[in-house]
DNA sequence: AGCAAATAGTTTAAATTTCAACTACTTTTC
DNA sequence: GAAAAGTAGTTGAAATTTAAACTATTTGCT
């Protein structure tokens, strides 16, 4: 077992602020939602990433690129599919696939939520950096996202 | 209504790493606790917050530390209190108040634990920036704190 | 071709989180 | 000094998330 190396208070303090941040963040913008769509952030998510394909999206790409397991994407897209937001496709090249698709009534709700989100999105992230810090910012969360998932 | 402000390329790229690193990042920490401790990222945090306190802390308090709902407080340390490793103390100058206190079962886990996260941390992000960026990212972080906090 | 192993996705049940309502105590106000 | 309003924390039920097992299909191997 090797020493443990610990962190110093200026390292301690930037993890914690990192922390804080996230999931006041996090918070803030899934309540900006809820109060006025009843949708989550979560479920935001998934609707975003299915509006950039009108074909819609593999049930294991769209858990993939959200984030998130594959029951939990189930879940979200039944719930999603119940309101009448979202619709699935079987995939014609492999039968046990589905495709997610975004309904029209799912691409009319998204209209409505994404300037209350992106302008969350504007305001508390975008506005609180400079361009240079947020170059620094992205440079460093991929340094992050890498050493996660490519490490043990 | 205003005018939407959109997001550039880069800033939605920004913001996808951001979101992306940090969902990672902490389903990582989760993980690399549960399986060797069956104690999950907010429970080691509630621990964590508790051991730079021999008093305790009132649960309101380790509620707004930990960045997290009362009840769910409450819930949390209702789990850690039924396996011992944190019991109440009531408050003698306010009846209605508790105070959340590590148990020495609960500082001996934790012993045992803090390695494991902190190596996490510090691999994972830490070892990820320089000291410089590890700065400006400790700024941008209190930023967006300060935002989130005192809008609306 | 035929069978083992892998993949896509769902299902069910258990654990966690949220939400609203609630108890008990404290502070304020008149 | 009493009633009203506010604060601390819990409770119980509903919603969400997780974990493990399961179905169906595809792929790889011989």
């Amino acid at each position: 077992m090797k020493e443990t190396r610990w962190l110093s208070e200026s390292e301690q303090a930037s993890w914690l602020a990192f922390l804080r941040a996230n999931k006041l963040f996090n918070d803030r913008l899934d309540r900006d939602l809820q109060d006025q769509f009843h949708i989550s952030l979560p479920e935001y998510e998934v609707l975003a990433m299915l509006s950039a394909e009108p074909m819609g999206l593999r049930m294991a790409t769209l858990a993939e690129i959200t984030v998130s397991s594959k029951p939990r994407t189930t879940h979200c897209v039944d719930r999603l599919a119940k309101q009448g937001y979202v619709q699935r496709q079987n995939c014609p090249t492999d039968k046990r696939g589905l495709f997610a698709q975004l309904t029209p009534a799912g691409r009319a709700l998204l209209k409505k939520m994404a300037p209350i989100h992106v302008e969350g999105v504007h305001t508390h992230f975008i506005d609180q950096m400079t361009e240079t810090q947020r170059k620094t910012l992205t440079t460093v969360m991929r340094n992050i996202e890498t050493s996660v998932t490519t490490t043990d």
